[in-house]
DNA sequence: ATTCTGACTTGGG
DNA sequence: CCCCAAGCCAGAA
């Protein structure tokens, strides 16, 4: 019998993936590049960790942070400028008030100018 | 295995 | 401004 050829190494599944961590960990390191005081979309971050259009990823791996983490997940935002509601109510209080402590101004409406405090990486 | 549900975004009405 | 459909994909049920 000649079943047993079950090719084991799925690695070669992974396309031109240069990186083999995890996406989540790409993400979060990419989280962990926005300077204190700037913020980033949830878009933007799944972007520059590798997974365009997979900005519902970014949310899932903020979500999915360990308590206490050094990730500064506070700095991560929606499209519109605005802390995220959560399952967690009250959550969002805590973010918003990490992120004035850094700085950020948000207007009447709960939002943040992004073409002021939007991370803007180097292009190079 | 299959179905649902999200810390989302973008494009159209 | 609001509402809706698609695209994405990890976990929970």
């Amino acid at each position: 019998m000649s079943v047993a050829a079950r090719p084991r190494q799925r690695v070669a599944n992974r396309k031109a993936r240069s990186d083999r961590s995890s996406p989540y960990e790409r993400i979060w390191r990419v989280v962990a590049r926005i300077p204190r005081g700037r913020v980033a979309t949830y878009g933007q971050v799944a972007e520059l960790a590798g997974l365009p259009r997979s900005a519902r990823q970014a949310g899932y791996a903020m979500h999915a942070l360990p308590h206490g983490s050094w990730v500064p997940w506070q700095r991560v935002v929606n499209a519109r400028g605005e802390v995220s509601a959560r399952s967690d109510p009250g959550g969002e209080l805590v973010q918003r008030a990490l992120l004035e402590r850094e700085g950020v101004a948000f207007d009447a409406r709960g939002r943040i100018d992004l073409a002021r405090y939007g991370w803007r990486p180097k292009p190079s």
